[in-house]
DNA sequence: CTGACTTTGTGCATCGGTTCACAAAGGGAT
DNA sequence: ATCCCTTTGTGAACCGATGCACAAAGTCAG
């Protein structure tokens, strides 16, 4: 049973807090249009969301429109970004300074958004001491005091698979409880720790058996048993 | 009762394809090992789902266990392989060859699951002509020719977001229905055309979301309405 | 062959999320 | 001020996914 005193439901749906930084993305792009307001309508078709889940989306973090008009593009924004905790800074330190964690750490999207990327980490020598995006890579030695000194929350893991679990425990061990995982495997973490995954060939299968069966499609014979 | 001899039930649900990647993965890891068989229960441990998930997921394939005893490894992979379509040779071109094109280039995660990288194309002058991962980088006025010459039939969007939207219409254009999206924005393509995006720092915002609750948590005083 | 044991496959209750459809709320015109 | 028009916010029906719990189906020992 719910308190009913809490005017702002804090119990926000995953799934709408997995759109959230879509709406945020289309409303930094019309405010740089220098559009002001927008209806739901508009912003759900700039986000490629149905109007209605976009409206139910925003009811969950107040009601910030304005019936007959629509919404302001400045504060929503401001009130997305808040409820998601971008006006505050998250330091992230990248572990794995290959192609991905080099890619990572030149991605615009992440300063634009509240992150900083506040470390870059390797095991290999031949790369610690290179400066990559204006910063020093370190070795992988200096993991834990990195992350203590640098004031890091969240750690992006874009290490090979058989070390991932290995450098997990560590980070989590110095108190990190926010990881983003690239490294294909299955990580095993306390439950007060929060791991997000990309496997970038998960999504390329998912592709694949789509196209399959259109190019299969009325046709599909018995199954080979 | 349906027949268990024919999984004619092409209707497998959207949140089941999304973990067969995972379950095979799991599967390839413990063939690697020499292990037989594997029962749901162990199965599900490894790939970080549900026993009975698990089970309800590849009962959407047909009846490909043994009760009393378990799965049969090498016999799962290869079903779980061929529902997702993955026994047929995939050529994927990739556009854009900056960090991240390399980083996919390069992820030996694609190569082992029938998917071949079959072009690299880019804009920049400095870049075409070079070789990454063993292939040849062409310029993007070949775009069109190139897919059609190497049968490309899925096309990863590794560009700028000011670029994304016209380069996918004109692969659109020339007949390919799947796409991995990179890029940051929302593309527009017919509805027989498969789209899926990852968008990094989307991930990031998600963990930023969770971690700023796990902060505020028992606190959390009243907000600023 | 029988009976104890293991593990699958699934019916069913439940839950979270999506969509519809409309009353409520505001703006602007007259 | 009043009425009409637009658009929000949301109740309620619907839909798909999850997880429990157990009967069915198989193995294996004796």
């Amino acid at each position: 049973m719910k308190s009913p005193s809490q005017p702002r439901d804090r119990g926000i749906p995953e799934a709408t807090v997995a759109r959230l930084p879509l709406y945020l993305r289309a409303l930094h792009g019309m405010a740089e249009r220098g559009i002001a307001t927008v209806s739901s309508e508009d912003l759900a078709g700039a986000a490629g969301v149905n109007s209605a889940k976009l409206r139910k989306d925003l009811s969950h973090l107040g009601s910030y429109g304005t019936r007959g008009v629509g919404y302001e593009v400045e504060y929503l924004v401001y009130q997305i970004s808040r409820e998601l905790g971008l006006t505050q800074d998250w330091a992230v330190a990248i572990v794995g300074v290959g192609n991905l964690g080099r890619a990572l750490a030149n991605y615009g999207g992440f300063v634009s958004r509240g992150f900083r990327v506040a470390a870059l980490i390797d095991a290999d020598p031949e790369i610690v001491g290179d400066t990559i995006a204006g910063l020093n890579v370190e070795h992988i030695d200096e993991l834990e005091a990195v992350i203590k000194r640098r004031g890091v929350s969240i750690v992006v893991l874009a290490i090979p698979a058989a070390a991932a679990q290995q450098v997990c425990d560590r980070v989590v061990a110095v108190g990190v409880t926010s990881i983003l995982n690239f490294a294909p495997v299955v990580l095993s973490v306390p439950e007060s720790v929060d791991v997000r995954k990309v496997d970038l060939s998960i999504e390329l299968q998912i592709l694949a058996f789509h196209e399959q069966r259109k190019a299969g499609g009325p046709l599909m014979a018995v199954d080979g048993q």
